[in-house]
DNA sequence: TTTCATGAAACATGTAAAGTTACATGAGAA
DNA sequence: TTCTCATGTAACTTTACATGTTTCATGAAA
């Protein structure tokens, strides 16, 4: 199975929308990830049903962010985008008649949900603002400026 | 993707060998997994190599076990199937150029990882024993008898 | 009324797990 | 020896699903 790559794709796409000043439009946004417009309106309709990202039609259209992103969490996002299945791995049957199965499901059932609590624990501590703020150390340590625009080129 | 279930598959084969004397054929654990003989001899080939269990070929041949199942875990199982991604979510590219998600990446894969050593951590915790142990209080619980050539009938 | 933008459905593609086929190898039985 | 049964393994097929693409409807500004 392809790994999804949707949170982290989104996180791009936010991360560079908070850097320009007023709306960008899909077309620009799936340059920015070297994807296409529909892949970038898909993974931003549930954020936008949440109220984290504004659209707008017509000329001067695109999106806009619409949240803090000192009070959003990566855990935020990641539900916006439906709660995707976390793990790689998973029973073979998930009701299954046989005692072994239902004593193997149990066992990797228990560890998997722990994990679960732990992975969205962490991303529920982890703000949109402390993400934009290690990308603003990165490029202070490299010296260097930014252009939205034409930091993909390379 | 589809879900990885050898882990889920194999612990499934090992703890009905373990409720059967003498050596086991592939065929006949297809039969109790619903699958083909070539995808339990592939989920085994990596047991095998570890000596966790043994194949002979041949008239009376077939799988046995060949480990203590107080000191084997559920992590040495999974190891010996090579261990298989864990996560169904990933970067959108490993090595990017971009700032921006440089961020994105370490701040998963941090995340990521502290959840990866907790679930290893908790499948070492887990040993076959404790498995069938747990089958074996189910099977009571249940007041049944146990039968490894039909139970898969139902 | 033209152009630019999103919204959404339908369809195509790429990839990896699982399933299948085919055949070589080796071990015991006849 | 020769037959049968079993694993070992490579190659191929199937299936599921994330992603990519095409297409057209809708609505807003020029």
């Amino acid at each position: 199975m392809r790994r999804d790559s949707k949170l982290s794709g989104v996180l791009h796409v936010l991360l560079h929308m908070a850097e320009i000043e007023g709306p960008v439009t899909s077309e620009f946004l799936a340059g920015v990830m070297q994807t296409n417009p529909v892949v970038v309106r898909r993974i931003m309709a549930g954020l936008r049903d949440r109220g984290y990202v504004r659209s707008e039609k017509g000329h001067g259209g695109g999106w806009q962010i619409a949240c803090d992103f000192e009070t959003v969490t990566l855990r935020d996002i990641y539900e916006a985008l439906g709660a995707p299945e976390l793990f790689a791995m998973g029973n073979r049957s998930e009701a299954p008649g046989c005692l072994v199965e239902q004593a193997v499901n149990a066992a990797m059932n228990q560890t998997f949900r722990e994990a679960e609590a732990l992975l969205l624990a962490q991303l529920g501590r982890i703000t949109l603002a402390a993400l934009s703020a290690d990308f603003h150390a990165r490029l202070a340590a490299r010296g260097g400026d930014f252009n939205p625009g034409t930091a993909h080129a390379v």
